[in-house]
DNA sequence: CCATTATAGACAGGAACACTGACTATATGC
DNA sequence: GCATATAGTCAGTGTTCCTGTCTATAATGG
């Protein structure tokens, strides 16, 4: 039975460094700074899942079934995540005058104001990495995540 | 009350992506495409958490305390991991002859082969991205990502 | 050599997140 | 109207990761 005992002390993925890891990475760090700063600015009580509700939401208000196509989740979990921000105060349900089914979800005054400290964090974040990284490279590595990102969009759902 | 009626039709984080966003998209759609096609070529039973093992092993193996450190998680969720692996015939364990406490994980045959399948469909899907996007301009994602990479993990534990 | 302290890992319990299936109430289309 | 579709809820489950506690072994300093 061969031993494994090779001794090179690299793995294999650090030999050939995949897109994904790649992506990975850094999203983590970024993801961390953000929502740790937001509890230190008085935001605690947000988490990482509630963005799909901020990331997604209208300023005139969108419905459960809508946010939760737009994030990918199914109605019962976006329907959970607007109730803990309702009860937490970040949004308001209102009865939709168009269909007696539907209820709008729209974002409270403290609703916006952490979605404003949310992206200025973010920016802030992205500032200083930029000034690490170099202002050049970070402005590439932002233009070419754009396309990309545009790219997936078009092809995520096969137009019917 | 200020009611919530703008009828723009997009949202503030559309109107700014943020770099976070930028990064978890085309993240999201490599991680799912990478499993995905892992489970259909007869992998099914590994699922994107074990990645934690098989990015940071070593190809002579390694020790339960030392992956935890290097996939940034604690000995426990990390062992509950290796354990599932094991039951799964990806790696095994072996008593570590220089320190009684402590366990080898070794990747089996299997577990080298899965491996080496993951490392095959992240550069496939990375070759069908590149030409969807432009071979010039993945090139430049790439080099930007690897330097901001470096740049993050050089300072992620500040060391002692 | 022994007492203290540190480390490797396991056991128990729980929180966060997202899923499926089944259900009610309302809307829509013929 | 009746059949079907849709909005949202209720109940239950699985995955992933956590904290706290514990045992066994190792390392260190008198």
């Amino acid at each position: 039975m061969e031993r494994c005992d090779d001794r090179t002390g690299r793995t294999l993925t650090e030999q050939e460094r995949t897109l994904g890891a790649l992506l990975r990475g850094p999203y983590q760090v970024l993801a961390t700074r953000v929502y740790g700063e937001l509890s230190r600015r008085g935001y605690a009580d947000v988490r990482p899942a509630h963005g799909a509700v901020f990331r997604h939401i209208l300023p005139e208000g969108s419905r459960i079934t809508e946010l939760a196509d737009r994030a990918q989740l199914t109605k019962q979990s976006m329907g959970a995540l607007v109730d803990y921000l309702r009860d937490h105060g970040y949004v308001e349900l209102h009865p939709d005058p168009l269909d007696g089914r539907a209820k709008r979800v729209c974002l409270t005054e403290r609703g916006r104001a952490l979605q404003h400290t949310a992206l200025e964090i973010s920016r802030e974040v992205e500032q200083e990495l930029g000034s690490q990284l170099g202002l050049r490279r970070m402005q590439r590595l932002r233009e070419v995540l754009e396309e990309l990102n545009d790219l997936l969009e078009n092809q995520r759902v096969v137009p019917g």
